[in-house]
DNA sequence: TCTGGGGTCCTAGGACCC
DNA sequence: TCTGGGGTCCTAGGACCC
């Protein structure tokens, strides 16, 4: 196990309103919330008031009447964070990227050249002032577990280093809601038990904490709050799905209006999807009725695919099964993610499959659904991956 | 609290294969 | 014919994060 403090956790602080503030400087020194309906971003002035991310826009207002308002400028935030990952960079080979705002940089072998860890986050967070115009936090530790939770816990503009021999004095008294994967509902469960501090869930035995919270995230938790946290600073990661999502307010809908809106969706993956030279195997749709009960609905493909006529088939035939519960309940919100991402120009060519064929075998996959059920298709797919299978046997069926 | 938009990972049952 | 263990894929749902 490293026994020094070389993870570095470095995240954007505020990040929208930062953008916001650097931007138009007359928003300096003030209150200032980005997005209407709901709170996207708040600067820390708004902050100061109470005023939350995620929050109501009607509440934040209430308790910062005098907040400036801002709609969210995806483009520029876009840009900004392009620009700090270029430093990111170029401080070390070693980035993994978590959002849009922070990533993990692993810079234990740049002692020699760039000098010790607490040096480098310090030249780091220099420069992005300095070149970007943005605050950034930044927490140093042995692990990436420990680094996140520093550089929380130096919020905002700061720096914390936490050395090996400091890490139980640091962690244990943190409350439970500090562990990264504990939110709400896991919350409640460990206070139920009476569990509030780090500490108090180092104390549990393994197997408890599996009982009570399941057997990955009890295991995971309860070996963060003894400081066993084994990921390395991982620079091969790839995005696993895209989405888009559209909230509806509460008034009923046609049939043709929620078809325009999936068609609206579904154009919109489908270009960023082809920017990103990206196929999807798996479609879903993701419902939020009347009463805000949220249900999917998913179909995966015989092979990935970036074309948008065959995705918004799929997805068409997603809603078309959903219409009468929606007709039922009601619906606020339709979203479609595109999951089983994989390179499109890694997609290996379907020409047995094309056009006459390809449509006699999409007829026989669903004869063997309707008789056999999804996972007989399940099958067929697999067999259909397999090049040395799909030539021979289609004329057969005819 | 009358509720955004973008993601990740895990669980669990049914069905299937070897 | 019955039983079983180990594994994969699909679908649906849930918790969590920023």
């Amino acid at each position: 196990m490293r026994d020094e403090a070389t993870v570095l956790h470095a995240d954007l602080d505020a990040f929208y309103a930062s953008v916001e503030q650097r931007d138009a400087p007359a928003l300096r020194g003030r209150p200032v919330i980005v997005g209407g309906g709901v709170v996207l971003a708040a600067s820390y002035e708004a902050k100061a008031r109470g005023v939350r991310t995620a929050m109501g826009g009607r509440q934040a207002r209430e308790l910062c009447p005098d907040a400036v308002v801002v709609p969210p400028r995806m483009e520029a935030y876009s840009a900004a964070s392009r620009a700090v990952f270029a430093i990111f960079h170029d401080t070390t080979p070693l980035v993994e990227g978590l959002s849009i705002d922070e990533a993990f940089l692993e810079v234990g072998g740049l002692r020699r050249i760039a000098g010790t860890p607490t040096q480098i986050a310090a030249r780091l967070r220099e420069r992005v002032r300095s070149e970007a115009g943005l605050p950034i936090s930044v927490g140093v530790a042995r692990t990436k577990f420990l680094a996140k939770v520093a550089s929380a816990v130096s919020k905002p503009d700061g720096l914390l280093v936490v050395e090996p021999d400091r890490e139980e004095e640091f962690l244990l008294p943190l409350p439970v809601e500090r562990l990264w994967g504990v939110g709400k509902a896991t919350a409640a469960k460990l206070h139920g038990l009476g569990i509030h501090t780090v500490g108090e869930l180092a104390e549990l035995e393994a197997a408890t904490a599996e009982r009570l919270l399941g057997r990955a995230a009890g295991a995971h938790l309860h070996a963060l709050s003894r400081l066993r946290d084994p990921r390395p600073v991982d620079t091969t990661k790839r995005r696993g799905s895209i989405g888009s999502q559209r909230a509806l307010g509460t008034r009923p809908r046609t049939p043709e209006e929620l078809d325009l809106i999936l068609t609206q969706i579904i154009d919109r993956l489908g270009r960023r999807l082809r920017e990103h030279n990206r196929a999807s195997r798996t479609v879903v749709l993701r419902l939020r009725f009347g009463d805000f009960a949220k249900a999917t609905r998913s179909r995966s493909l015989r092979s990935p695919t970036d074309r948008t006529w065959v995705l918004l088939d799929v997805a068409r035939g997603l809603m078309e099964s959903a219409l009468p519960e929606i007709a039922d309940r009601g619906i606020t919100l339709i979203g479609v993610s595109f999951s089983q991402l994989e390179r499109a120009d890694a997609v290996p060519p379907e020409l047995p499959l094309d056009g006459e064929d390809g449509a006699r075998l999409d007829t026989l996959l669903d004869a063997v659904r309707d008789r056999f059920g999804a996972s007989s298709v399940a099958r067929a797919n697999q067999l259909g991956r397999d090049p040395g299978w799909s030539t021979p046997v289609l004329p057969e069926h005819e």
